[in-house]
Order: structure tokens, then C-alpha cells, then sequence
DNA sequence: ATTATGCTGGACCTGCTAGC
DNA sequence: GCTAGCAGGTCCAGCATAAT
């Protein structure tokens, strides 16, 4: 079946009795002098031919395709949302967003979804820290397309123009403190070691705790990815748990936490009682299990927000110069290229002692 | 004569194909 | 192998006309 011709410009001007310059002119609603009567007959001439406009052809003509690519590790989670939030930013700013999944951490699969997005000449890439090496990412997208990076951190910025990554580190920091303020007297991490740079951060920000702590306490970084079943993680928590105090219980994200949680119950333990279990992402589903669960809330808009500002700037667009809160207002760190986004624990009965009567 | 308004003509964008 | 032409738009200099 041969494709039916598309109507185009062209053919609104000639039924308008316009110029195809007219027709451009209204049907982008430029800020050009021109009487009601035009703008009335090319509108009502497109709207009867059906017109829909050709982009690609806008995209040669002005040699920029307002589109952007993103790529993330999966669809859901974090990523989801992250990745939804990200497109109304981009939105808002005139610009579509096409989404990719790298299906994990898969080298080959990024290497393919970036060239693709490459190809289709997207004026920018926001992508995730790639599991492809650094070398790779510089020779693919070195020609001039801006990267942005979220949760990436220790890349040049010859390679992306900046970074907008959470700050795990204080993060965790904080949830250890917060863990052992309710009591708790052996803490432990549930990592994720196959996500690698956000769980080194999440590491890092647990050593740090622990370290600020006022007295030594034993602690334990299981990795649940190596662990068969959570209950054998919980087993390895038994083994280390002298009995005397609350074991506090940190998980890489809220699933992990949920799941462990449930273990913690099925075996017969009570929550907060025995085990005060915090996650992070502040997933909705924190609120809805029993006990609702402590948990990092993650300013997904401002994220979104920051990683946005630092495109448009990368993109010579003046909107990114608009006024905005100063950095300090919005507790925002700047590490040379990278900008840090605050994480902030919400507390709720997982983790809470004095709640109990 | 000068200025403002409303519109037009044509160069240009990139990558591919057809013709020489 | 080289060149011209095509796709469907954008962009801007410049034209015709009306108003001052």
C-alpha cells in the first residue's frame, strides 16, 4: 500500500491564496504583523486539508530538532518517575523527549539506543551514569551534542557538560543517624551492588554515619543481589544482632526495604520493636504498608529542574539565565560540574521509637 | 518624504537518489 | 564519481501599499 501523499505547506498556500511564508508565519504563531482575515483563512485552510506539521522538515530547516533523548537504566522506580518528570520539564521548555531503557546496565545497549538518538539528531542527551566506558561515551556523542548527566559522578566534563546527581552520601549519612537515635545499636545496609555508582554513593554515605556516630557499632553491608532470598539476608542480620537493642535496617530503595520488612514479619519479629526499617526513594507505597515506612524523599522536580537548567545552558538558550531561588536557598552543593541534589528522611513508624506506647 | 504594515521570494538546511 | 534536484519547512531581506 503506497503511503498517501501529506498535505503540506505548500498546499495551504496555494488554497489560501498565500505565500508559503504566510502560512509559517501563522501556523507558528510568530510574533509578525499580519491581519485577522490571513491568520482566520490559513488556519481554517489547514484545519479543512488536514494539515499536521512535518518536523523533520522543521528540524533541517532550523538545524535543531527540539527533541532530546534520555536513556535510563529501566522503566519504573525512580527511573520512571525521574524520567516523567523530566519530560513535563522538557515540555514546559518547548522541547520533546524520547525515553529509552538501557535494559540494566548493558554497555551494548546504550551504545545502540545513544547512537540511534544520535541519528535522529536530538539537540541533547540526558542519560544516566553509563555502564559504557568513559572512552566510548567521548568518541560517540564528541561532535557536539550535549550530555547531561543525572547520577553520574567522577565524569569528565569533556565529555558532559555537567551532572545533576543526589546526594546519597548525606543521604545515608543521616539515616544512620536517624536509625541510631531511635536506639539502634546494630545497623546494617542492604545494598545493591548491581547499580553500581548510586550503591557506592549509598556506601559511602553509610560508612560516613557510622563513623559519626558517638560510640563503635556493628554494622553489616549486605549485598541483596548476592543473597539467594531476603530471608537468608535476614539470617545474616540474626547472626550479627546481639538482642540487647533494636537492629536498624537501611535498604538501597523502598522494595528492598518492603521486602524486608515482610521477612522481619513472617518470622515472627515486630517493626519498629525489633527491627527500624528506613528505604529510600519515598516510594507512594511507603504510606500505604504497615508500619508506613521511613524513607529519603527525592525532589524528583528539582532534579528534573537543575539537569533541565544545565541543557538549555549547554543549548545557547537564554531561558536557562532566568531568575531563579539561589542555590543555598534550595541547599544545592556544586562540585565542580556536578550539582548535588539534597535528599531529606521523612520519618515515619518503621523507624520511630518514642511512637510506641 | 518617511514610516509602518503586511506580505512575498528565495536562500538555505541535510542526506539521499537519479541522471549524466 | 560528480552534480543536480528533491523533500518540507524556516528565516530574513525586501517589496508594495497605506498612513502620517
Amino acid at each position: 500500500m503506497s503511503k498517501k501523499r501529506q498535505i503540506t505547506i505548500v498546499d495551504i498556500a496555494e488554497a489560501a491564496g498565500v505565500s508559503i511564508a504566510t502560512v509559517s508565519n501563522v501556523l507558528n504563531r510568530r510574533n509578525v504583523p499580519m491581519t485577522p482575515e490571513t491568520i482566520r483563512k490559513v488556519e481554517q485552510t489547514a484545519e479543512q486539508l488536514g494539515y499536521r506539521r512535518n518536523v523533520m522538515a522543521a528540524s533541517l530547516s532550523r538545524k535543531k530538532s527540539y527533541e532530546l533523548g534520555m536513556l535510563v537504566p529501566v522503566f519504573g522506580g525512580y527511573h520512571g518517575q525521574f524520567a516523567e518528570e523530566m519530560q513535563r520539564m522538557a515540555h514546559g521548555y518547548g522541547y520533546h523527549l524520547s525515553v529509552f531503557s538501557a535494559a540494566g546496565f548493558d554497555p551494548e545497549i546504550e551504545k545502540r539506543h545513544l547512537d540511534v538518538l544520535l541519528q535522529r539528531r536530538v539537540d541533547g542527551l540526558i542519560c544516566h551514569g553509563l555502564a559504557m566506558s568513559q572512552e566510548a561515551t567521548r568518541h560517540l556523542v564528541g561532535e557536539g551534542t550535549p550530555l547531561v548527566l543525572f547520577n553520574a559522578w567522577g565524569w569528565p566534563n569533556d565529555i558532559a557538560v555537567g551532572a545533576v546527581n543526589l546526594d546519597f552520601v548525606d543521604g545515608c549519612d543521616e539515616a544512620v543517624r536517624h536509625l541510631y537515635e531511635q536506639g539502634c545499636r546494630t545497623i546494617v545496609y542492604l545494598a545493591k551492588t548491581s547499580l553500581y555508582a548510586t550503591d557506592l554513593q549509598r556506601r559511602a554515605g553509610f560508612r560516613n554515619g557510622l563513623s559519626k556516630l558517638p560510640e563503635p557499632v556493628p554494622y553489616d553491608m549486605i549485598d541483596s543481589d548476592e543473597v539467594e532470598t531476603i530471608d537468608q539476608a535476614l539470617e545474616q542480620v540474626e547472626r550479627l544482632w546481639n538482642r540487647e537493642a533494636p537492629v536498624g535496617i537501611l535498604g538501597f530503595d523502598d522494595v528492598i526495604s518492603l521486602a524486608f520488612m515482610s521477612a522481619v514479619q513472617r518470622r515472627g519479629y515486630r517493626v519498629p520493636e525489633d527491627f527500624r526499617i528506613a528505604g529510600i526513594n519515598n516510594d507512594p507505597v511507603t504510606t500505604v504498608c504497615h508500619p508506613m515506612l521511613t524513607s529519603l524523599d527525592i525532589p524528583y522536580a528539582l532534579q528534573a529542574e537543575m539537569t533541565m537548567m544545565l541543557m538549555l545552558e549547554a543549548l545557547g538558550d537564554t531561558r536557562a539565565l532566568k531568575q531563579s531561588p539561589a542555590d543555598e536557598a534550595r541547599k544545592l552543593k556544586r562540585i565542580g560540574h556536578e550539582i548535588q541534589i539534597p535528599l531529606r528522611l521523612i520519618a515515619r513508624r518503621s523507624s520511630i521509637a518514642e511512637a510506641l506506647e
